[in-house]
DNA sequence: GTGAGCTATTTTTTCGAAAATATCCATTTG
DNA sequence: CAAATGGATATTTTCGAAAAAATAGCTCAC
């Protein structure tokens, strides 16, 4: 049990303590995103008990949470599972992203001050850095490259005040992420998204919303069609 | 819903037996929508767990439930609090709803067969007949008249096929649910509500999306400056 | 051979108590 | 007097085991 050396390092640093089933929500997530477990595994409480460390109750309310993110199913007494995916879903969530993500990003554009445009800077500057450094090698699933990937989505539409909207925004990328993972592996061309990336920021720091939109959903679908191709030539 | 109808079923079959959990998350759902546990309120799992006899477990997966669902909030270690309510949320909402709402019923009535047709008359009917015998008491927020309005809207939508879709407007229905409630004990005017179900069943029923679109969006928009009047009595 | 019923086993769910953390309040200290 | 200290209390979170339910395996009747 590692009570004792966490004990010790929170008697440092009182302030930021993350419950355990917080930690056991963010490792879940992690693995069902880039398909460590995959859809359709079953999650037995004895193995992710013993694989983990984390009891019973961490457990099930990670596992509570996800399924309310989409990522994990659950029936009475039977337990969770990761959610199957499906092209129906992808491009329910796909459709959903085209009307949403644009939507939030015009009011992100028409309320962002000064520091939001040094924000989304920074964020196109660090993503366009890792995607240099990525380029040579496309098939590796880069985890820094999510990240800043997803951060980079974040700030764009993060001076939106519709806090609802983001956080369904939120939610939806999420479950984008998943399918990407899971094709990733199979993933062979690799467009140029550094551009794509780079006329958002233009777009957006010009203030135009209605160009910013289009290219957002434009992105939004290219990736999408790239998903479902990659998934396609698995089947 | 078929809710009596699944629920004698079961009786005969007594395989499926709901958690504690689960009735726990009603439970609380309800007493949350209906304002008995007003915003703000603390939840302590010490008077939980004394006042309606479920253990520390499936109380703690209720709210965590909740939690996404946007009734409850949380903060680590110092547990769940019912969710505050704001004239900004409902706003926030409202406009999500005016959004998303009439998209689901285009879709809806683009794809809904001839049981869909019935459902809809049959779900309007229960409403009309509980709307009749409300009419006299106004303020009475009456549990039925709740229950077959939303169900009244959920088969009104239940025809379209994006599952998300459906999942978040539920969700913000139900956060919405939330201001009716808190408002009903003020609210002074009743406007009729029948005709305009009665009209937005007609619009459906003749496939006229377009305009069912614009009923449904109208009919958002009146009731919630309904409650934001209501509310605004208060303070 | 098939399938209904029964038992053993596995797995989920729930409980009651212990551990960890926050909160409160009195007291001290600068 | 304000802020820091420390200990008592309240509360949340986690654990380990018991209870409840599902599943698998087996027997036996037909």
């Amino acid at each position: 049990m590692q009570t004792n050396e966490l004990s010790k390092s929170r008697e440092r640093a009182p302030k930021i303590r993350s419950t355990r089933a917080d930690d056991a929500y963010r490792i879940l997530r992690e693995e069902i995103l880039r398909g460590a477990l995959p859809p359709g595994y079953k999650l037995k409480f004895d193995t992710l008990q013993t694989e983990l460390g984390y009891s019973a109750s961490p457990l099930r309310e990670a596992l509570t949470r996800l399924t309310s993110d989409g990522l994990v199913t659950s029936e009475q007494h039977r337990g969770f599972t990761v959610a199957e995916i499906s092209y129906d879903e992808l491009e329910d969530i796909t459709r959903l992203r085209c009307l949403l993500e644009p939507l939030a990003l015009r009011e992100s554009i028409q309320e962002g001050d000064d520091g939001w445009e040094a924000d989304l800077l920074a964020a196109f500057h660090r993503l366009s850095k890792i995607e240099e450094s990525v380029g040579a090698e496309p098939n590796v699933p880069d985890n820094n490259w999510a990240h800043w990937h997803k951060n980079f989505h974040e700030v764009l539409v993060a001076a939106c005040s519709s806090v609802k909207l983001l956080q369904i925004r939120s939610n939806l990328f999420e479950q984008s992420e998943r399918y990407r993972f899971l094709s990733a592996a199979r993933r062979t061309t690799n467009r140029d998204k550094l551009s794509e990336h780079k006329k958002l920021v233009d777009a957006a720091l010009n203030r135009d919303a209605d160009k910013a939109a289009k290219l957002m959903e434009r992105h939004i679908m290219l990736t999408a069609d790239h998903l479902i191709d990659a998934l396609k030539k698995e089947s």
